[in-house]
DNA sequence: ATTGTCATGAGAACCATTATCAAGTAGCGG
DNA sequence: CCGCTACTTGATAATGGTTCTCATGACAAT
């Protein structure tokens, strides 16, 4: 359980992506970090942006979410455990942090005698700039 | 704004998938869905049974959920919205109403200037039964 | 029964994501 | 520095869920 995997090398083509995620405000995909990439002038593989993205958002250093349609997305995460309101157009983002909501996911998880409990909540609309 | 769509034709199909619908106490796939039929001796086409639930889905007569893996599952839906506790292992489902949702996610649209507001809540989890 | 419209389904197409695996490289010990 | 080894990269193929195509069949209003 205390297993201490290797930590990433330093390449530049991890440099490029946590870079890049740091200049986004907006949750994006693995595509479109990579296409954003790509028009900056990096060379980098698709395949890597994916990995790499996959493995920031395992060691907590992006947030990832599922959009509605089912793709996965990335953004830079602040401290601690939060949640999204998320534009459905152009994937402005605000942090938010529903009251008591950790607190009764494991109220509801004892009633129902669930364990290893998760949760997921995000909010979606259309921001003041997408009218 | 208010077009009314034509209600869907009653086909053997339809029928097959909303009998089974009633049967399953369980978040299931379209390809669930397709196997299951198939296996008590219906003869419905995969792509029928997709469009199907999608309908049924809009329709409000089923929820329809992505499991955090990005696949789409359904199950037959009590009335009224809710939210759900979902088992990982089995696909188990209870039905939860978290307390104030709905007006915090009205709240927090209005803070921020969103509009055309949507939530999404599902807890994980893994059942009694399955340890 | 006729007929216009909608539903069906086999297979192809689509698309996000992951697997392959040979070539490159980071990082460590010497 | 050097060299070794494990890790990383990336072009490409493979995977898998979902949707599209379009010819054929079925519903239902008249
Ligand atoms: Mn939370
Ligand atoms: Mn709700
Ligand atoms: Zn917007
Ligand atoms: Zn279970």
């Amino acid at each position: 359980m205390t297993s201490t995997d290797p930590p990433p090398r330093h390449t530049r083509q991890r440099a490029a992506v946590s870079a890049i995620m740091t200049t986004l405000d907006e949750f994006r995909t693995a595509q479109d970090v990579h296409a954003e990439l790509r028009q900056r002038g990096e060379a980098i593989g698709l395949a890597t942006v994916y990995r790499t993205l996959a493995r920031m958002a395992a060691d907590g250093e992006v947030d990832s979410i599922r959009t509605p349609e089912g793709v996965a997305a990335y953004r830079r995460c602040s401290a601690g455990h939060h949640h999204h309101l998320v534009c459905r157009e152009c994937g402005r983002t605000v942090e938010i942090t529903p009251p008591d909501l950790e607190a009764w996911t494991e109220q509801v998880g004892r009633e129902f005698g669930f364990t290893h409990l998760d949760h997921e909540l995000e909010l979606f609309g259309r921001c003041p700039d997408c009218g």
